[in-house]
DNA sequence: GCCCCAGTTTAGTATAGTCTAACTTCGCCC
DNA sequence: GGGCGAAGTTAGACTATACTAAACTGGGGC
């Protein structure tokens, strides 16, 4: 009798697997997801992240270590780069035939990849030539859960020329955060690099797609981690 | 101060959206849906529809009398189209579009109705350039919430040579079910018909798509309703 | 015209998720 | 090295939904 791997799988809820997903994010860039930041980013009071790592843990999707925080376990970061594959290509698929823009796809896939089947996902992305990135640049998992490494590099080494996602402003610092953000500075936006000062040189970049100038020194500029952007191949969408 | 109407549309639940969609389909063609017939259409247990009528009959989606069964009210009925919407503009999307079969696509719509946004819908329904029929022939409502009457046409008045979707079997006696049941006659199947006989004979009939011939009479004929099949617009799709 | 059974409703319990209020723990600061 | 504030956890309650077991109702058969 086989029954030891009896409920191997059963179906996540949809709150499970939106736990799993903000834990991988949160996790990605450094060991461990605090309780608070679930919290934060899943818009619900932190009692609830307590109960809820308590019934992921027991099932084995997580590892809690109490008062430190959360880490996936190899099943649960599984699950979680299945809902992130099912994401990113419900959105690429709602831009690019369906005509969505950038303020209203998010939400949509949001909602959609808690319904739609691993066999639509592949259909989608069979439709769309086996995409590797999502309309904001990042790595789309394979069906076999493999992503690809973020590879970032600081603003201080990219090449001049390069286009460029912020992905992280790799700092604790108040003031200097504060100072990033209020020069439009935050993860996610995009950039170009348009000049570097020789030896040690700040450098220039444009916001896009304001064209807004920036210059950076060097010190924090080796702060602000970017993406490399894919080639531009796909279609005429904003940005 | 208008705060009558103020929660006006607490969005609704995929249980209660399952419910209301279930009973338009049981009280489309007679009054009342009964508590036992929702139970065995829902796959749960009567006494949860017991419960579950309570609460939609005080948010006003349905009235219920009690031991006869429930009918959806104005409110109701626009919630369960808008469902039939989503749902019959799903399956033909994924169809279409996508290239799933008549195997998979229930399945998936079933569970991608509850997710899916308004604007989503109407652009699928863009893109397909704003059908009317789902792949059954099941007519599909519009944005504003109208639904074609089914206009049913009993087989014994059917031209020879249409194609039809039998749609309701207008008796309860169980001996004549029974043999219609036999016959392969039941909702659902699609035949065309072939011949009839005059001075009111019997009509003959082939169920599609396996071909087999049926002799109806026509006292029993007049007993099966029909729709007419909308001409074929759509490609090679199974049937 | 009474009775009985199928179908319906009530009662009570369970589970997954949420919340607020109150308590505990950690680690930083002086 | 002791205290204090922030972060985390426990306790207890609530909602939506489901279930089983038990009680009720109403119409058809005799």
């Amino acid at each position: 009798m086989h029954a030891t791997l009896r409920d191997a799988n059963p179906p996540l809820t949809r709150s499970v697997e939106d736990y799993l997903k903000t834990i991988y994010h949160l996790s990605s860039q450094g060991g461990f997801a605090a309780t608070s930041d679930i919290a934060a980013m899943l818009d619900v009071a932190p009692p609830s992240v307590s109960g809820m790592v308590k019934r992921l843990s027991e099932t084995g999707l997580i590892e809690h270590v109490p008062y430190r925080g959360v880490q996936l376990t190899a099943q649960g970061r599984r699950a979680a780069l299945r809902m992130i594959r099912r994401h990113r290509v419900l959105e690429l698929y709602l831009m690019q035939r369906l005509g969505y823009d950038w303020g209203g796809v998010h939400a949509e896939a949001e909602r959609l990849e808690h319904a739609v089947s691993d066999e639509l996902i592949d259909r989608m992305a069979t439709s769309l030539g086996q995409p590797q990135y999502d309309p904001h640049g990042d790595p789309i998992p394979t069906a076999a859960g493999e992503i690809e490494d973020a590879e970032l590099v600081s603003l201080a080494d990219a090449r001049v020329g390069a286009k460029l996602e912020l992905r992280q402003v790799a700092t604790q610092d108040t003031a200097r955060l504060r100072y990033f953000a209020e020069q439009g500075l935050t993860p996610g936006v995009l950039l170009a690099v348009t000049e570097r000062q020789p030896f040690n040189g700040p450098t220039t970049l444009s916001l896009v797609p304001s064209g807004d100038r920036r210059v950076v020194g060097r010190d924090l500029a080796r702060l602000l981690l970017c993406r490399e952007m894919p080639v531009e191949a796909h279609g005429p969408t904003a940005r």
